[in-house]
DNA sequence: TAGATTGTTAATCGATTAACAATC
DNA sequence: TAGATTGTTAATCGATTAACAATC
């Protein structure tokens, strides 16, 4: 195993493979090779077996890759059984989005409650998650262990929001207000999901006529 | 102006500089250089200025970018004055809190109607947005010019559903569903988000030491 | 064993950075 | 004009692809 600075390219890879597995293994497919991945994922079986070996042997030479334990190992570089735990901050309509339809779990990740400053949101609230007063959300970082919060309050209060979350010591902020996020002084990890990042690069592919 | 297969790295920064020409107009400033832009990017001039002139001569020797004019010449590259027309198949959270939150108008995009299989749904719905009936979105795409189809239905009819879009010539797909759609004989272009590839690549950085 | 496929080194390709002539 | 900054060519760096020895 050899672990110097692995690509960015290469980490966001990371998931689609995982999916791909997750296919694989529900068609009932014991075992596969780097030649199968790479036509599923639309690239270079070269590729595949660089991208693996980042992180470890997990192929035996002559036979292929084991599915579910590839799947597995995966899984575990991505982080998805260290048990992270998530708070969501700031219910409106994006934030119920997640609580009603997104699956953490299956992320790995526990969505322990919610944040709103609200009041009439406050009190055990959408889809068995509890709303708590924003108002409380330092006493209780300082209580219960939390590594991410989901940000998903407006824009105004973005930065202020997220500063607060910083001066609570967490660790991951998973952003989606349309605001890049500076982080002055704090090593905080963020992920953005801007939405209209996505559509403006449509927006790109679909006036030139490259195809893609 | 050259136009030789401009890297997909340089399409998704493009969204970025708008945000960062956004807020330099906010700030009243008129005038500005790759220098500048590369500090709000944490780039190097080197990479504004070969980006940009991917797409023309947008700048003065010996003085910088006209703030505005960048901002208008890259919102141009990524098709903002095209009018392009949208519609959101699915209301459920995804769908009604892009219809409630999501400003596409700023992204250029108008936003025509919904469409659902759910009767209750149907009607003047959400934001003011009409809700159809499923049932009729071929009837409506024949008569209706739409080039974007905003894809927030459950996982088990992703499939089918684009399939039903790419019969009635849809040219772009959003795709919201955790499913990777694939384009058998078509040329639809495809735009995922993907929420848990972006959870699961946090799960990455959070583990590692990297910081990134 | 023979065939197959990995893990990994070497070669190629593309993207980023540096340098500088052009020019405002 | 002199100073500054672009547009663009050249150099470097990193990622992808190809090749192949190791080995199951």
């Amino acid at each position: 195993m050899k672990n110097k600075s692995i690509s960015e390219n290469t980490i966001r890879r990371l998931p689609r493979y995982l999916r791909k597995l997750d296919e694989l293994i529900s068609l009932g497919i014991i075992c596969t090779t780097s030649r199968v991945l790479a036509d599923l994922m639309g690239a270079t079986a070269s590729q595949i077996r660089q991208d693996l070996c980042c992180f470890g042997e997990f192929g035996l030479q002559g036979y292929g890759y084991d599915v579910k334990a590839l799947r597995e190992s995966i899984a575990h570089v991505l982080g998805m059984d260290k048990g992270h735990t998530a708070i969501l901050v700031g219910v409106g309509n994006v934030g119920r989005a997640l609580a009603d339809n997104f699956c953490f779990s299956l992320c790995g990740v526990d969505l322990k409650c919610a944040f709103d400053t609200d009041e009439k949101k406050i009190g055990i609230g959408i889809n068995g998650l509890e709303v708590r007063s924003m108002d409380t959300i330092s006493e209780y970082l300082s209580k219960i262990n939390i590594d991410i919060a989901v940000l998903c309050v407006p824009r105004n209060v973005a930065i202020s929001t997220a500063a607060l979350l910083i001066e609570n010591s967490i660790e991951a902020i998973w952003n989606f207000t349309n605001i890049d996020l500076v982080k002055p002084h704090s090593d905080v990890i963020v992920e953005n999901v801007h939405f209209s990042d996505s559509l403006m690069s449509l927006g790109y592919y679909m006036s030139s006529d490259t195809g893609r």
